[in-house]
DNA sequence: TCGATTTGTAAGATATGTCTAACAGAGGGG
DNA sequence: CCCCTCTGTTAGACATATCTTACAAATCGA
């Protein structure tokens, strides 16, 4: 564990791919951990001698790379890490494998031992306890401000119209108002587009005003001025905030 | 956007630092960029250089710089993206707040829309909708298997003993027998160890062979054979797999 | 107005990780 | 027995991102 810390991504990567190279076929050769990895060949050979400096894995030159005990310890950590993740995004988020897959491999190498331990217990708790928790996923999925196939729940939280919090959309408050964004009331680009510019939940926005006609409507978050297409703004839903507050 | 796909992870960085301070102190100029960043002046004048290049900042040398429409644009997405990380881990995994940040920091350059989104969905579900799944949260983090100060709760999952989800500790089990890990029934350290070995919820393990007196167990994890002292292997809680599946 | 301090720049060094191109063995077929 | 192919190594180059050191410009006080 002590050389876990002075791994580089890239070698991390590298022990990954010797490890389920290994687990696969009993040996990993130069060739495959390039393919694996979409390098040439020639960057793997340097690679694979750092690591045998690091005690990490048996390095028989022109023949084939072994791991170590020490090396297959520290593989197992870098994989179970990026098995936690792949399955938090799996079935946690429900995103789709190859997005997992992917968003698991850039993460890996900066996931701590604490945010992993907490991801455990979310998969423990969701899964063993008798509570019967599991259906809490399957709520949170079916609800329509993840699933636009469900235009409407049972619990009458409608994603479009007004909902039973007390939010209501941006364009209902006055030219002055203040708000605190609940959610996107929309999916697809709106609400890809709503979140980049920092739309997010608990955020507060003021409406500056409306342009004539209405159509771009100028609304303040924080120091920076922004201007909304009115179907942008109807899509942020917002609970107000009374004005005495300031 | 089309420009934040080219952006570097370091330039993502400084873009945000850019915005922050533009946002308090309504300038930034190159030694509090450095100050906030933790690195020397002289890191700080190539890289907005290379953020002007982008079109990003308006950098008048020797004076402040400031953010292009494109820049603010760019910095709020880096930003959003940052801030869902953080909230996610605070929030949801109620992780103390310096590791929350500091993961943040680390994932918020491989996040991606799709991620973001749906993580975004959950604070939504979460906080908006009707059915009252607030304390879902709660129930995870009073649960035993999360928060060891709770050594039992009401719904009768005790951390350390077999749970009503039929799972036992894999000293439970024979030779030979195989089982399916469930969770872990430890905290701290030995916890922290199993979970590197990759004893992740639903990873199938095998029991070579106990040692006399029944010591370092030895087991079969994949392709390799790992020892484990009893005490871990006593926390170990699997459900055992009937042999017949092979 | 002249130095001292603050502030920023430029140049060179280091570390990482990649690439290409040329080269070196090993083995098989003619 | 030689050459060709497959495989892997080595060397050199490049890009990124950072650092330190030394220098330059602006500002301010005396």
């Amino acid at each position: 564990m002590s050389q876990v810390a002075e791994l580089t991504p890239a070698l991390e990567d590298y022990l990954e791919t010797v490890y389920l190279l290994v687990e696969r076929n009993k040996v990993a050769r130069v060739r495959d951990i390039a393919s694996e990895r979409g390098v040439r060949p020639g960057s793997v050979s340097p690679a694979m001698k750092r690591l045998a400096d690091l005690g990490l894995v048996q390095y028989i030159q022109r023949e084939y790379v072994d791991l170590t005990p020490e090396g297959m310890t520290a593989a197992r950590h870098v994989l179970a890490r990026h098995r936690v993740l792949f399955r938090f995004f799996r079935k946690v988020l429900r995103l789709p494998e190859e997005v997992a897959e992917t968003e698991a491999c850039a993460m890996e190498h900066s996931l701590s031992s604490e945010t992993m331990d907490r991801m455990v217990s979310l998969f423990e708790f969701v899964d063993t306890c008798p509570q019967g928790q599991n259906d809490f996923l399957d709520r949170f999925h079916q609800c329509p401000i993840v699933n636009e196939d469900c235009e409407e729940c049972e619990h009458g939280c409608d994603r479009s119209g007004a909902g039973a919090v007390g939010d209501q959309s941006l364009t209902g408050l006055a030219a002055g108002e203040r708000g605190s964004v609940t959610r996107i009331g929309s999916h697809g680009a709106v609400r890809q587009r709503l979140l980049n510019m920092g739309m997010l939940p608990g955020t507060a926005v003021t409406i500056e005003r409306f342009a004539p006609g209405g159509d771009p409507v100028w609304i303040r978050l924080g120091s920076s001025q922004i201007a909304l297409r009115r179907h942008e703004a109807e899509a942020l839903m917002v609970r107000p905030i009374p004005p005495e507050n300031k």
